[in-house]
Order: structure tokens, then C-alpha cells, then sequence
DNA sequence: GTCTATATTAAGATAGAC
DNA sequence: GTCTATCTTAATATAGAC
């Protein structure tokens, strides 16, 4: 997983993807016949339970609707190691790699923007400004996620998550 | 530029960037003895160049600070091609390349969150607001077009960017 | 300046021993 | 289930003709 976020899925060599489990090539073509691709298919499956578990499942908790938008927010922080990882899913949506996992994760991300929306509806917003307030948070997420790793400084994620918080 | 914006750092290979160009391989190197290397850091000063003179310059113009604003707004959008197309700059900033080319990146990044505090500043916000405006209005540009690339639905860019223009 | 041809290395993938 | 060894293809890069 680290491999494929870091290096993206052309940079994810077979050959670092063993260094970093430890196991010989041949090792991963028994566990992964499919190859390189199969492994990308099945970490981005990995990553889409992984960020439905973390953040976005917390919209269904108790709690006010602000409370569980700060509780996605809060799984979201976790989900990328509070800046210092990358999504997979935002990795695989940018690069060569899109025409083969991007309609999966397109999809998956209209099912969270829905869940979204369903809440600011909850917070009394009506439906049209429910959804733009949807697109914004998740665009908010993404756009520190993005602007942290421009500026590689130590702290910005953190700032600029605690300055969204805020604003919920 | 389209070849790595497109396919990133690793992805874009010399075959496809001798295709994309007209030239072959050989004749690329004689333009850049330097190879890829070469060729990406050329492009990145390339982008950097384009997205101060699009976008950014535009802060220096005449007209009220909301003004100026939009105007880095429509600059970036014309720089972005409307969504359809990446920024470089982010590209090399995430992937496997980000050692060679991300402080260059970062520190220019620094310079324009600058420029864009200033305006904040302009508009009455005291410093530490103003900073903290900057970012949040750079994020949201970086964090709609990563979103619309996800997303990957025409149109989602427009509407994000109509959005943010009227909260200006 | 551009090309063909080629050298060299690394990538993805498989065979078969253990 | 893991390994070494190997195959095939593609990648970076260069030589040298035109």
C-alpha cells in the first residue's frame, strides 16, 4: 500500500513492491496471479473499506450532525496518517493508471458525496445547497491532503484541519 | 507537458514523449542532454512560469482585492483547461519524483500564498486571518480539480469554481 | 537537427526446484 | 509458499550516418 501511494502506479516496480513485503517476485505472482494490476485492484479495495471504515461510516453514528461530520473529518485525519500519508484512491484517480480503476473509485466517491449531503440536509439545509456543502467539504479534505505534500511543511495539515473544524 | 501531466513523472516514458512531440527518441536527446530529468524540470519551471503569468500575476492588476481575486480564479481555471487538464506542479509534487523537484515546488507555492495573504490583508483581515484565508482559497482551487478528476463528471469543475467565485 | 541502429539496464512475468 | 534462475519486453541512453 505505502509503495503504490508513494511512487503512484507506474513507480510501484515489482521489484520495490517485494523489497517492502519481503517476500521474492515469484511470491507475489503466487499470491497475486494477475500481477501488478491485480494488487493495485485489490489495495484499492482495500483503500475504499479502509476510508468508508475510518471517516465516512461515522456519519451513521448518534450525535448531533455536526458531531459526525467532525467524527469524518477526525477518521479522515487518521486515514492519512494526519498528512503524512496519500489516498490511494486520489493516487489511482490522477495518473496513467485512471482509465483502468477510475470508474470504480468515481463511483464510490458518488455514494460518499451522497451520505454527505444527507447530513447538512439534517443540518436544515435544502437539497441544492446540501449537495454543494457535500462537494465543498470533500473538496476542502482533498485540497489540504493536496496542498500538505506541495508545501512539505511539518504542521500545515494539522493547521488547516483544525481551521476546517472550525467552520462545521 | 500533456504526457507527464497525464501519466506522471514515471509513467511518462520517452517513447511517448517522442510520439507526442513528433520527434524521435535521439533527436529529444539532442535537445536535452539531460534526458527525462531534463525534460521534466524544463516543464516544471514551464508550468510555474504559466501559472504565475495566468493566474497569480493577476493579483497585481488594478480593481478591488475581490476583484483580483476572481481573477486568479478565472486565471487558474484557463491554466487547468476548465478542469479537463492537470497541474504539473501538483503531478511532481505527489508521485515518486517529488524528491527531485518538490522543494523547487514548495518554495514557489510559499511565494504565492504570499501574494494571495496580501489581498486578504487588503480586504481589512488582520495577518493571521488573512493567512489562514489564503490557504483555505488555494486549497479549494487544488481540491476542486483533484475532486473533478475523481469525480471525473464534465461539468462538476464549472460548478465548483462558479461556487467558490461567489463566496469571494 | 533528425534519423536508424544499438547498447544497457530494468521491468513484468514464468518455470521449476525445494 | 518461497526461492533462484530465466525469459521477454520495454525503458533509458548513446553512436554515428545523413
Amino acid at each position: 500500500m505505502t509503495v503504490f501511494q508513494q511512487q503512484g502506479y507506474e513507480g510501484a516496480t515489482l521489484a520495490k513492491l517485494a523489497a517492502a513485503s519481503g517476500l521474492g517476485k515469484a511470491s507475489l505472482y503466487h499470491h497475486f496471479p494477475g500481477g501488478k494490476d491485480e494488487i493495485a485492484r485489490v489495495l484499492m479495495r482495500k483503500a475504499i473499506a479502509d476510508l468508508q471504515r475510518l471517516a465516512f461510516s461515522r456519519l451513521k453514528g448518534s450525535g448531533s450532525a455536526r458531531d459526525r461530520l467532525a467524527a469524518l473529518l477526525d477518521g479522515f485525519c487518521d486515514y492519512v496518517d494526519q498528512g503524512r500519508g496519500h489516498c490511494l484512491l486520489a493516487v489511482l484517480a490522477q495518473g496513467g493508471a485512471r482509465p483502468y480503476y477510475g470508474s470504480e473509485i468515481a463511483a464510490q466517491f458518488q455514494d460518499w458525496l451522497q451520505m454527505v449531503t444527507a447530513v447538512f440536509e439534517e443540518k436544515g439545509e435544502k437539497p441544492k445547497r446540501a449537495k454543494r456543502s457535500a462537494n465543498h467539504f470533500v473538496e476542502q479534505l482533498y485540497g489540504i491532503l493536496l496542498m500538505s505534500k506541495i508545501l512539505d511543511q511539518p504542521g500545515h495539515f494539522q493547521q488547516a484541519t483544525k481551521r476546517l473544524r472550525k467552520t462545521l
